[in-house]
RNA sequence: GCUGGUGUAGCUCAGUUGGUAGAGCAGCUGACUUGUAAUCAGCAGGUCGGGGGUUCGAUUCCGUCCACCAGCUCCA
């Protein structure tokens, strides 16, 4: 005699044990049509589970994330469904729902090609227009292998022994002829799945290990109803028109080419924002206490021994030789932070110290994870490293953090993840060390309010790690900032201090940078405004045009007067019509177009425009300064 | 590095039974002196990613290398 409570508090009484679905059909028939799942005592269930207590009840629509989730968990079950029966000797994976979509992995000798991948959609949507009633049964584990030994699935057999303990009763769900097993929940009926799409394939490891075999990957997305897959689909293409790689080359910001893979020419216009950026971090810094360095490119390979890089990543080292040495072109400015550490004697006095440097740094990345502006070869790090104390390390972690937060939103960056990283399997320094770093990152994050996600056993072997990353225009994360704390380097390369009992101690050393990289962090801002910077950082701030060669001289004249003021112009006499001028420093997104015609040679004004397609109207020159220099001092997103 | 795809003018792209390449924009020249997102006309521009092979003949077919794109792996 179940008492089912619903989410409104309302509670319904049954004679015997109900199944999720007809509690809905209690309730209304309009709700069990749309009945995807249930959520029974806060848990996840079929629309088939019986429930035989009293227990508290949500009906789960599409409607709810939930509810599209499994929806697009359920779209991974029919591809499987279509491809087993257009390729029987298909083996299958794992199809998890992800971000956006689902994916299915598939051993198949066949390469799938585009055609295929159309055939494949279109059995797909055959097979769900038929809108089949999907069956769930609980298995014992012994029927569960049978089915699957039966079926020649490898792959859910292995994960039938490894992952699936004996006693469990995995679910097996009959999609017609089609079995797959799953944790789930599942759609009770396949009309949920007719809205769809697959995306592309590519390979993927077994079980995520390079050494597996790779098999073929097929992603797809899935929404509830045709307007939202269409609305989605067009969001992605209008997504892609931000492209840095795409942006940069039509803001003429920067260019690659093959003589030189991963590695970036900065333009003209490119550069100024760059140097823009060193400009501003290079005040911030200064505001917390660092302290500017630069150290070698160049560097002997023994040094790369002693820190211990050479041992674990000499293959992604660019090297030359000299005479009798080797030479590794610096993958990373610590150990030559820690030279510059070691000149001299050190007193507790001294530390925090810290030190920073825009450190040009080479790795030879695979090929494969080259990426635009964002996975490269070259790049230069905004990078620090701080020798303290134990007991220092929660309050540099602190205010490191504080300083990024005002480095974001200056950027205008509202949406950062947080990462902790603690112990790896393979490490150094005793479990006493790391609780007391793993804790003082945690609780610094955690004094902040901030929101992290724990990535256990992913530091690095030297320390714990907290990590900052941002988005780029289709959602991919990117790490930017980061905090490292390390125990191991100071002591392999002899950093020491003197402490206030005329000992001499090893101090920790905290690797941290802000931006990460000036190429990934202008790679994902030229994203995040489609090439329309904020006026601090815009490469042209103001574009002066004249109508006629008669306003030539006074557009020389205004041109000269902002030059002085500081700020970057762009004149334009060109004999072209306004119009043609207009478009072209819209497109090439100068936040302000000052044009000039007799009128305002007359009065001694401008008339004002925006990028955004705003006239402001004609203005007094000292009237257009001012609009200029309130510009200038906005920064972050919303100002602007 | 792995799987798949792509590589044609500065840019965006056409170019099928293999017969030495085309458009728009950009560029250059000339005319036009123009009032808020494209004035008109003419000209020029390519060892079709590199180097091989097959062929009388290869942008096209084959294998190889390079780069790029998507994803996987990696990311000190």
């Amino acid at each position: 005699m179940p008492t089912i409570t619903l989410p409104d508090g309302s509670q319904r009484q049954f004679d015997s044990p109900v199944t999720v679905m007809q509690v809905a059909e209690a309730i209304g028939p309009g709700l069990a049509k749309a009945t995807v799942a249930g959520r029974i005592n806060g848990q996840l269930v079929d629309a088939c589970e019986l429930i035989g207590h009293d227990a508290t009840l949500s009906i789960v629509t599409p409607k709810d994330p939930e509810g599209l989730e499994i929806i697009r968990h359920s779209c991974a079950h029919l591809l499987g469904h279509a491809i087993k029966q257009l390729w029987p000797e298909t083996r299958m994976a794992i199809g998890p729902v992800i971000e956006n979509g689902f994916y299915y992995d598939v051993d198949l000798e066949h390469r799938l090609t585009d055609e295929d991948m159309a055939a494949l959609e279109k059995r797909m949507q055959e097979l769900a227009d038929k809108e089949y009633l999907v069956v769930k049964k609980k298995a014992s584990w012994d029927e569960a292998v049978a089915t699957f030994e039966s079926r020649q699935e490898p792959y859910k057999l292995e994960i039938l022994e490894r992952d699936i303990p004996r006693a469990d009763t995995p679910g097996l769900y009959h999609h017609e002829e089609y079995i797959d097993m799953c944790r789930g929940p599942h759609v009770p009926n396949m009309r949920f799945c007719q809205h769809f799409k697959l995306m592309r394939i590519s390979g993927a490891y077994w079980r995520g290990d390079s050494n597996n075999k790779m098999l073929q990957r097929i992603y797809g997305t899935a929404f509830p109803d045709k307007k939202q897959l269409k609305t989605y689909l067009l969001q992605l293409e209008e997504a892609e028109k931000r492209d840095h790689r795409r942006i940069g080359k039509k803001l003429d910001l920067f260019h690659m080419q093959e003589e030189a893979p991963g590695m970036v020419f900065w333009h003209d216009k490119g550069w100024r924002i760059y140097r823009e950026i060193e400009t501003y971090m290079r005040a911030k810094q200064q505001r917390y206490g660092y302290r500017e360095i630069k150290t070698p490119q160049v560097v002997d390979r023994t040094l790369w021994e002693r820190s211990g890089h050479w041992d674990k990543f000499s293959a992604q080292m660019f090297t030359t030789h000299s005479e009798n040495s080797d030479f590794a072109i610096k993958p990373m400015n610590c150990p030559c932070h820690i030279q510059v550490f070691n000149q001299g004697l050190k007193s507790y006095k001294d530390l925090p110290l810290r030190l920073a440097e825009f450190g040009s740094c080479h790795r030879n990345e695979a090929s494969g994870a080259l990426h635009g502006i964002m996975r490269v070869r070259g790049f230069v790090q905004d990078d620090a490293h701080i020798f303290c104390t134990e007991a220092q390390i929660q309050s540099e972690v602190s205010d490191f953090i504080d300083m990024l937060h005002e480095v974001y939103q200056d950027f205008g960056f509202d949406e950062i993840l947080y990462k902790l990283s603690t112990r790896p399997e393979q490490r150094v320094g005793s479990d006493e060390v790391w609780d007391k770093a793993e804790a003082a990152l945690a609780e610094s994050l955690d004094a902040k309010g901030l929101k992290w996600d724990l990535l256990p056993g992913e530091g690095a072997f030297y320390g714990p790690k907290i990590e900052f990353s941002l988005k780029d225009c289709i959602g991919r994360v990117w790490q930017c900032g980061t905090i490292q704390v390390d125990f191991s380097m100071p002591g392999r390369l002899g950093a020491q201090y003197v402490t206030d009992h005329q000992e001499r101690k090893t101090p920790v050393m905290l690797h941290r940078a802000v931006l990460g990289s000036f190429e990934r962090f202008i790679g994902i801002l030229i994203e995040q405004y489609e090439g329309a910077f904020p006026f601090w950082l815009a490469p042209e701030q103001v574009a002066v045009l004249n109508i006629t060669d008669r306003q030539a001289e006074y557009c020389q004249k205004l041109h000269e007067k902002l030059e002085e003021r500081g700020y970057r112009v762009h004149l334009d006499l060109r004999n072209e019509k306004i119009g043609f001028k207009i478009r072209e420093h819209t497109i090439g997104k100068i936040p302000y177009l000052l044009v000039c015609g007799d009128k305002e040679v007359e009065n001694q004004s401008v008339a004002v425009r925006t990028r955004e397609g705003e006239d402001l109207g004609v203005m007094s020159l000292d009237q257009a300064f001012e609009l200029l220099q309130r510009a200038a001092a906005r920064k972050g997103r919303k100002a602007d």
